[in-house]
DNA sequence: AGGATTGTGTCAGAAAGTGTCATAAAGTGT
DNA sequence: ACACTTTATGACACTTTCTGACACAATCCT
């Protein structure tokens, strides 16, 4: 398995379940329903359980009771929420889902070991012209 | 487990319990009940008793007959209380509500091994434009 | 002791999250 | 091109969680 590749447009259910792809759904499910989904600049980075500890262990090094790591630390953890696929769907919580504008459409970027989600409206207009791959 | 994660908007009911989140409740009350709640600058921070323990075991090292030592130690614990949830809220002392000004709204902050709270204003100030997660 | 304050358990209604299924759409093999 | 399989969507019923409120217990104060 490459990880997670391509461009695609799916929507969100009534309740803001997200349908993963088939495609995304193999790789979530068989290493670990778990799952991080972290508020980055405007869109939603997935992160599968596996990656975010990766990621979150290149922060061990920041102390808890410095003033300054501690708000590198937050920047980190207040942003994120843990989550989990469940028949298939990803519930995107409704906070996440209004700092990003996503409505009923999403795209979604795959970007190997993680992939994101973006309101389509956002994304044409920061990548003008990016083709839906998929 | 990821631990604690997110940013949430919970209320204090009329006797100042905190409404803990369900994603919050699973780990502390499975660990233990017991928490200590530290008033830290300007918002509260909440140790499940484990984690406290751990703390502890951090400043182990330090010198109660050093000035600054003691300084530091006494930080750490003449702010502290021990609380406990039960029936799923928290009940936070009057004196460290009022140290942090917490009202009948209350951010949540999670940061991995504890979380801490918020009176809205505050963190707003403190972090302009932090999305709410959750 | 009496009254006020603070702490605790519980519950009902509202809101949010979850499982499942039928239909529609897309992809596959022959 | 056809029949068949897989995947995506939308809808519905159901469950869980959150909130605010109430009644009662414990504690403090004079």
């Amino acid at each position: 398995m490459n990880g997670f590749l391509g461009t695609y447009t799916v929507s969100l259910d009534d309740k803001g379940r997200l349908n993963v792809p088939a495609k995304f759904k193999g790789p979530l499910e068989q290493d670990s329903p778990q799952l991080v989904i972290c508020v980055t600049d405007g869109f939603l980075t997935v992160f599968p359980q596996r990656e975010w500890a990766a990621n979150e262990e290149k922060l061990s090094h920041l102390n808890a009771f410095d003033t300054e790591d501690r708000t590198r630390l937050r920047k980190f953890y207040a942003r994120a929420t843990e989550c989990e696929i469940k028949s298939g769907k990803i519930l995107i919580p409704a906070t996440q889902r209004e700092a990003v504008g996503l409505k009923k459409e999403v795209k979604i970027v795959g970007m190997s070991k993680t992939f994101e989600l973006w309101d389509p409206g956002r994304w044409e207009k920061e990548h003008p012209g990016e083709p839906t791959v998929l």
